[in-house]
RNA sequence: GCCUCUGUAGCUCAGUUGGUAGAGCAGGGGACUGAAAAUCCCCGUGUCAUUGGUUCGAUUCCGAUCGGAGGCA
């Protein structure tokens, strides 16, 4: 059985389609959304409630809290379990949402590095980033790896860094690991399906105008609740519509400020979206008109999925 | 009505002791393999408000006009 994974930029019409392709094939729809995880984050995230469910199982939201450490990896290893259950039953699973490495992770073959679970390692090598600075760092990584040195760019103390932390943790480079996960067979068979406005300012309009409907909905009260329980923490700290709020919750900036700021770090995360999925050459795109409606869209996705292999 | 300040990239503003100009943000493009809604890289020609004057040469100096802000009556 393929995989149907559904993916677009944010405020694209994703969980719409999702939803109707579950009703019509009788699946079940796996969000891959990195922030969706999260069972405290709700409106800000756009994360699907009951209504817009219409009755289809999802899988993969609120599966953590906000309090814990969650990242690619554990979506891997969680979402595998659900994609598989669902697979032993016939029953189509839909993958749907906007964080291209949590679907990379999932679909696309290749071990996982072991997880240095304490994070002592990164810890140290941050230490040690901060008092040696980045060109000595830099420097230690063409020793080792001299292809990832090359490739990386001296600012980007994130890869730098993981790449040093793999060689410390594996004793292997993080060229030669990635070098043997791109051949690895994917593990699953699977179909892309993009959606996006044709037009980039029609995606921009939809994601200004979600946003206020998200204050609307109540975002502040959602945003000041985990605020004064001092929640937000990790990765979920990061979510766009939250930290924003922060700032405006401690005085930092003012209410309208904050809003038009959400917009903006919103449209700049969808534009590099299109950029992670421009490039995969497995997604086949429905890029739609702004007054299109919903069905031709689905019209549109059926017609590829029979055309695919995807049993209708 | 008078005085002062101000008008430069979509926005906020630098700057040119007179030789036609540059940052941040926006915007565009790209990267991304266990932090990813994160992180990182690349991309800046615009009647320097309009119009006269001085000058070899004005966006820069002077005048007028038209916007904008403040002050005095």
């Amino acid at each position: 059985m393929k995989v149907i994974v559904v993916c677009g930029p944010t405020a694209s019409g994703k969980t719409a389609l999702s939803v109707e392709l579950a009703t019509k094939l009788c699946g079940a729809v796996v969000s891959a959304d990195s922030m969706q995880v999260y069972k405290e984050l709700n409106i800000g995230t756009a994360k699907p409630d009951e209504s817009e469910k219409r009755g289809v199982c999802h899988y993969m939201l609120d599966v953590a809290s906000v309090r814990e450490e969650y990242s690619v990896s554990r979506y891997r290893q969680e979402a595998s379990e659900y994609l598989d259950m669902l697979i032993s039953r016939g029953i189509q699973p839909i993958v749907c949402g906007g964080t291209g490495l949590y679907i990379d992770a999932l679909i696309r073959g290749g071990e996982f590095l072991k997880r240095d679970e304490s994070g002592a390692e990164r810890a140290a090598l941050e230490e040690e980033w901060e008092k040696e600075g980045p060109d000595a760092m830099m420097e230690r990584l063409k020793a080792i790896d001299p292809q990832s040195a090359s490739r990386l760019h001296i600012n980007d103390k994130k890869r730098i860094i993981r790449a040093l932390e793999v060689y410390n943790l594996t004793g292997e480079t993080i060229t030669e690991h990635d070098r043997k996960s791109r051949k690895a067979p994917p593990r699953y068979q699977s179909v892309f399906i993009g959606v996006m406005p044709k037009d980039r300012q029609v995606l921009y309009d939809r994601i200004n105008k979600r946003v206020d409907v998200m204050m609307e909905r109540g975002l502040l009260n959602e945003v000041r609740e985990l605020y004064e329980k001092g929640l937000l923490i990790n990765t979920a700290a990061q979510a766009i519509g939250y930290k924003e709020l922060f700032d405006y919750l401690e005085g930092r900036a003012g209410l309208e400020e904050s809003v038009e700021l959400i917009k903006r770090k919103s449209r700049n995360y969808a534009k590099r979206q299109i950029t992670w999925f421009g490039r995969d050459e497995r997604v086949f795109w429905i890029k739609y008109e702004k007054d299109e409606g919903l069905d031709l869209i689905i019209d549109k996705a059926t017609k590829f999925l029979s055309e695919n292999g995807v049993i209708l």
